[in-house]
DNA sequence: CTTGTTCCATAACGGTCGGTATATAATGTG
DNA sequence: CACATTATATACCGACCGTTATGGAACAAG
């Protein structure tokens, strides 16, 4: 119960690298959502077995959430970088511009994990699903808070509701990430993002 | 070749109605998507067995498609009726109050049967996405050009972008069926739809 | 009647799904 | 060395997938 950091390896040591099987486990799931995603494809690209997978990650769904986890921690953590923006608009031109970076871009699967794993919704998905509205109404809140705090300080126009802009802005944020991954290109992105921004309201 | 209307029936005649059975297929493929929605699904809810389905609409593919057509014609009929708004304004808000309507209901499925069915790709469906986003596109041209006419008209500001402004407002038609998906309430899709009317360019 | 045609019902096809039992290989410990 | 422990590899499980073959039931025509 003191250390268990170490954790003294006692049998016979795994020859993949946890982390990274799990960086390749979310581009499938990415790529494929949670139902697309079968274990064949996702033992295939971690380059390891079904027993390894099921020994290290426990199943396809704790997997999931791992790789979700993740995703978040390390694609979407432009979403806590946009909050600290010195005004709303910039706070809503950095969430729509870092999403065209991360759904839109080439290195990555097109389109959002989280949302291409939660729509389609087989009857097991159902914790998959709730997972990822749980995650999204905990993001959107941050966002209604700081907008609040916006008008406040005037950076926004009295008359304006702040949450009615948060869903407005997650409006756009998801209809970037569909575009994106109907193959929408990043110009046609860019543009949306512009006139997105011509619109925003001015203080 | 002339006349095959009658069509002079022969053998034994079927003993389900055909319109009915797609129209619960597509209950179906837009509560399930078209990967969630299995045979099985389908067949119980058409109240008809397999080989009845294969007979009537060929497969699986065939028969969404059909059921897309269906959907399109009832379903999304109110996205013609907005292009014969008299103001862009009014459009875009006959656009957005009208998949409020459809996709945030209470009798039918939540969210959009073809965002659906074409976000989650598995390998063989393909051509079910091809299929959206081409419909997607070619009502998307329609809005483009409908914009263009009231920036001819002043009804929009000259440098308001007519494209930019159509994928603003597709991707605001898609975050609402996105969130109606997740279970947002219509009073919440309300405000979502007033707060982008009041972001709305004034001529 | 018979014949031809079309539909319905059952049951089965090969294939894939997520998940696992079994046996073996590789390590630390004695 | 033996032994416990853990990871790997193969092969397999029952369940379900979309699809279809088979056999009988219901109709029109001859």
């Amino acid at each position: 119960m003191e250390q268990d950091v170490i954790a003294a390896p006692k049998g016979r040591p795994r020859e993949f690298c946890v982390d990274q099987a799990l960086a390749s486990a979310l581009h499938v799931f990415w790529a494929k959502g949670y139902d697309g995603a079968s274990m064949t494809d996702l033992t295939e690209a971690m380059g390891i077995t079904k027993p390894s997978l099921y020994a290290a990650f426990g199943n396809k769904e704790a997997l999931f959430h791992k790789a979700l986890d993740l995703y978040e921690q390390e694609k979407l953590e432009y979403g806590r970088a946009a909050l600290e923006q010195p005004t709303a608009r910039k706070v809503a031109e950095f969430y729509l511009r870092g999403a065209i970076d991360v759904h839109g871009g080439t290195d990555d699967p097109k389109g959002c994990m989280g949302l291409i794993s939660s729509l389609a919704c087989s009857p097991e998905a159902e914790s998959i699903k709730a997972d990822v509205v749980r995650r999204r109404a905990s993001s959107q809140r941050l966002l209604v808070e700081r907008f609040e705090r916006a008008k406040a300080e005037g950076d926004i126009p009295a008359h304006v509701d702040a949450e009615g802009l948060t869903s407005v802005l997650y409006a756009l944020l998801q209809g970037i990430t569909v575009q994106a991954g109907a193959g929408a290109t990043r110009a046609e992105l860019e543009r949306l993002v512009d006139t997105s921004m011509t619109l925003w309201p001015s203080a």
